[in-house]
RNA sequence: GCCCACAUAGCUCAGUGGUAGAGCACUUCCUUGGUAAGGAAGAGGUCAUCGGUUCAAUCCCGAUUGUGGGCUCCA
């Protein structure tokens, strides 16, 4: 329940705009099956079942019948009948698919069915009073999907709309989405020359441009200094292994299809790692371990390939090479807690760092296939639920979603279109420990198990750069900005005060441009706000005369005069202090 | 992988069954200009790839590859 009266009017709105998508087509075409047709965020859609999709000139058909129901103010009536009515009710309409969801409705509750004009739904509502209601609302595009969202099954076809109480509400939605496209990271990518990926090289594969790289860097020495603060070590490993290793760990049976095919070398079969942790296993097992030693942090920001199907891939969100901020942790049972906490701390710190206040936190429970025992299985899960109410951090349950090896604790953050994203994930491994044997030796003098933990706090530098570029719409904070400071001299007797300061601004740490080019101030300026570099510095006659700097802001026109010294100061604090400065709020 | 759409110059995009166009970017020249585009000239394309139809294909048809929006799956 809401109390939230407009989001709920708004759901109705868009519930009862299905429908009357609904009733559209089946007027156009009547040899189309309905099956349902849930709201979603800012919209709603409806799959149905025919022979042939819907191209786009159908939903112009579509949208205009729509319209023309609405005109003839149809009262929408609800009518609640037995389920045996309601059977054979759909089954005379030749609506199979209703059955089935008729039949999946718990017998104690009401089966309702709403009708406007001559088209009945089964619904359990409520919508609107009459079609005169439903005035803004667009059709968006199709897609194909499957019944019950299962891929063996019936190939539907599904329009996507979006519906609102005005038409200005309507414009400005259209007019947010427009926006978000601006920033989508694949366009600022490109015209930010921060990456890009070719046909030669192959999908998902991601060449890292010097702006985008250097940005990387600095993700990655932040990342590394922090590790090192808080008791990691650091550990390489290679991109291949061979194929025994993946068999003792169990990919080769639960993760084949996700692992690049093998290749032969000498004989023996290697593939391409989709995952690190063998590889830290094995480090860890390269001698004997006491409970001293625990618990042992190992990260690596190591390399992995999975193959993903055509068609999920994503920019940089969704690819088949990327790289891991992975880590491993082997610890004493009693250290499980304390550890999970402190990696939370971890992730938060990033994520805070990085801009991303906004994110869902999921923790993940048994599923039906599983290793180890119940017993464990409810130990870890209590762990990371105490954990995340320690650090008092807003999570919802994730029913049977964990991984068969151990529950998880997942963090997602959103693109411009809210989409959500993995990135964070905690996860505790009943498995491999024990396929590979590890132990340590425990104050009795007996061997044990440790228990591991996996984790990851961007989990792919690739998407957690993607979901930043889009964050910051391409517009870096200082710390990250690719370039930081530009000159801009206004006229070729103003090069060597720009050369002076490009060096004094350079050995103080700051990455610096100079554009020499022979254009008028105008020009560099715009060409500096295009590229987004945070501070621009115009060297004129006046500048070189008095020894200072005008320094230009990248989001406000005003201008400022500072010394050298000043500005160093200054903006070496933004620097240190990772100030988040002009971040842009995400639609 | 599945459904639909798309693929033309470095980028953004027009266009035609008879051998290709704009703007921006690039190169050269003129201009030395004070806070979001000064001017001129030039260079740049096997119209994604392969096949078919046709006297003739960038255009029509098919396949392939890639991209986009979804579905399924996932960091």
């Amino acid at each position: 329940m809401t109390n939230d009266k407009t989001k709920t009017d708004l759901e109705t709105i868009r519930h009862s705009a299905a429908h009357l998508m609904a009733q559209a087509v089946k007027q156009l075409y009547p040899e189309t099956q309905v099956t349902i047709g849930p709201v979603i965020e800012d919209g709603f859609y409806y799959d149905f079942y025919r022979k042939s999709p819907f191209v786009p000139e159908d939903l112009e058909k579509i949208e205009k019948r729509m319209k023309e129901i609405s005109l003839q103010s149809l009262d929408i009536i609800r009518k609640e009948m037995p389920r045996e009515e309601a059977l054979k009710m759909f089954d005379d309409m030749n609506e199979p698919f209703k059955r089935e969801v008729i039949n999946d409705i718990a017998s104690n509750d009401p089966i309702s069915v709403y009708t406007q004009g001559e088209f009945t739904d089964l619904c359990r509502g409520p919508h609107v009073e009459n079609t005169k209601f439903l005035k803004s609302f667009k059709l968006l595009n199709t897609s194909a999907s499957y019944w019950r969202g299962d891929e063996r099954n019936k190939v539907l076809q599904r329009i996507y709309g979006t519906a609102w109480h005005t038409d200005k509400e309507l414009r400005l939605y259209l007019k947010r989405l427009e926006e978000a496209k601006k920033r989508d990271h694949r366009k600022l990518g490109k015209e930010l020359d921060l990456f890009s990926v070719t046909d030669e090289v192959g999908p998902g594969l991601i060449l890292w441009h010097p702006k985008g790289s250097r940005i990387r860097c600095l993700m990655e020495d932040f990342w590394k200094e922090e590790h090192f603060k808080n008791g990691y070590e650091m550990v390489h490993s290679p991109h291949a292994a061979k194929v025994d290793m993946w068999k003792t760990s169990g990919h080769m049976d639960f993760y084949k299809d996700n692992i690049f095919s093998p290749m032969d070398i000498e004989g023996k079969e290697y593939v391409m790692k989709p995952m690190n942790c063998p590889f830290h296993i094995q480090i860890y097992k390269s001698r004997l371990r006491s409970y001293r030693d625990l618990p042992v942090r190992y990260a690596e920001l190591g390399t992995v390939y999975r193959y993903e199907r055509s068609g999920v891939l994503h920019g940089l969100l969704r690819v088949r090479g990327f790289t891991q901020d992975d880590a491993h942790l082997f610890c004493r049972p009693n250290q499980i807690e304390e550890e999970i906490i402190k990696v939370l701390d971890l992730i938060l710190l990033i994520l805070k760092s990085f801009g991303f206040n906004e994110y869902k936190v999921y923790l993940s429970t048994r599923p039906d296939k599983f290793v180890g025992s119940e017993e464990n299985w409810e130990k870890a899960t209590n762990a990371l639920k105490q954990a995340l109410e320690k650090s008092k951090l807003k999570y919802e349950i994730d029913p049977g979603e964990g991984v068969f090896y151990g529950p998880k604790i997942d963090i997602k953050i959103k693109d411009s279109l809210n989409r959500f994203w993995q990135v964070s994930t905690v996860q505790v491994d009943f498995n491999l420990p024990q396929r590979f044997d590890i132990n340590y030796i425990e104050e009795d003098g007996q061997k044990y198990q440790p228990i591991m933990l996996h984790r990851a706090l961007m989990g792919s530098l690739e998407r957690f750069f993607g979901c930043l570029v889009e964050h910051y719409a391409g517009a870096f904070p200082l710390w990250l900005a690719p370039v930081q400071i530009i000159l801009l001299p206004i006229t070729d007797q103003n090069h060597e005060y720009s050369d002076e300061v490009f060096k004094k601004l350079t050995l103080s740490g700051f990455r610096v441009e100079k554009d020499l080019r022979n254009e008028k101030i105008g020009f560099k300026i715009r060409d500096a706000q295009i590229q987004k570099i945070p501070y621009m510095i115009v060297i004129g006659e006046k500048e070189q005369t008095n020894k200072i700097l005008a320094v230009r802001k990248r989001r406000s026109k005003e201008t400022i005069t500072f010394t050298i010294d000043e500005l160093t100061d200054k903006l070496s604090l933004e620097v240190s202090e990772k100030k988040l400065g002009e971040s842009i709020q995400p639609i």
